[in-house]
DNA sequence: GTGACGGTCATCCAAAAGGTTGATGCGCGG
DNA sequence: CCGCGCATCAACCTTTTGGATGACCGTCAC
């Protein structure tokens, strides 16, 4: 089974290629360091499986480059490996087109085992991912919708009503509207208080 | 050389023991997955130089570790690996024992250059964190004093100005004041924006 | 003792954020 | 088809926060 690896740090590629090239079913075909060399060796080397990192230091994060192989004619199985099992993360990672999603964490057998479940056509999740998913769907009241992550972790970052506005392209009105939702959600009355509660819940990280 | 590497993640010991195998002037003599089993294998197997990641999941941290580690007799020096590079953590490191500071980022090149050069007894560090510890020396007014972290630290729990002032009993007019101080030293303007920076320095933990 | 710094407090004003109500459009499942 | 959740926007009002000053007291170093 050809794998491509991408990660930005090359301890982490080592230890993956050494890991790989224990079991004589896995052939490690290339390595990218950041998303875009990802994109262009997928297309190249046409591996059965990409293994992606999702944080990435500079250009292109694992979750646009994971959206952006999955749209490809063809496209390679990917599965995410990260160091955080985070709500936000899982979600748009498996929004974007993964076939798995393992922790940094996991032993190499769970690791192989995602790689075949992957390249099968089954979604791998890592056990405490699971676990965590599980938990999210019997409790659908603390669920935000993707649009209110998406302006929380912007609150997170400090920026103010306004900036965020501005930065999706909608009016402070509409801003102000989803922060009052998350605050309902949340049981919270403040930025802040919102961004403590949802970091505390996993659902954004600071 | 004889190498002890201390990491709690399969993926990463195995990364560093690949890359350590390629000159032969090192020798992986073990492998500690917490900081508990990194000071009874320092024990057990006197290793020259120890590879030691700060963030480990359960147990031990790699501070108070490499703390237990520089506190033995005749103690092997510790190198410090990590994914960050943030203030705090140098600073605790360094003062911890650490005979260096390295990224995962890094390339193997400087991870064999940081090993000699530790066991050569002088201190190593990575190209970004030694030009951070400079911005550091000549940039001291970051320096939070322990009330306006107090503060810092009730707001990042997401209390109002109001809630902090009665549970420090001062009143909000001096709450208003360190916060001002605070915003200042961090180069911020809103509260949130504040508590992002100071997790971001590792000033305070959420 | 004088000055710097940290902690305390006050006032005044402007800006930002929060609370409420109400309205539109869209897609999806019963 | 109708309701529901989601996303969008607006107007109004209150509360909170932030910015700018100025002031007092204690401590510690020079």
């Amino acid at each position: 089974m050809k794998v491509l690896i991408v990660d930005d740090h090359p301890v982490v590629r080592a230890g993956l290629r050494a890991l790989l090239s224990v079991p004589d079913e896995f052939e490690v075909v290339g390595e990218a360091c950041d998303g875009a060399e990802a994109v262009q060796l997928v297309a190249a080397l046409r591996p059965c499986v990409v293994l992606m990192d999702l944080q990435m230091g500079d250009g292109v994060d694992g979750v646009t480059a994971t959206r952006q192989i999955t749209a490809l004619p063809a496209p390679p199985k990917v599965v995410v490996l990260t160091t955080y099992d985070s709500d936000a993360d899982i979600l748009r990672a498996v929004e974007a087109g993964a076939a798995g999603y393992l922790l940094k964490e996991s032993p190499p057998e769970e690791l192989f085992a995602a790689l075949r479940t992957a390249a099968a056509g089954e979604m791998a999740l890592s056990p405490p991912v699971a676990s965590r998913m599980m938990r999210r769907v019997r409790a659908p009241q603390l669920a935000l919708s993707q649009r209110e992550i998406e302006i929380l972790e912007l609150i997170a970052a400090g920026r103010s009503n306004r900036e965020v506005s501005r930065q999706l392209f909608i009016s402070e009105a509409t801003v102000k509207t989803h922060l009052a939702h998350v605050y309902d959600k949340l049981g919270v009355d403040s930025r802040t208080a919102a961004v403590k509660a949802a970091v505390d819940r996993r659902l954004i990280r600071l």
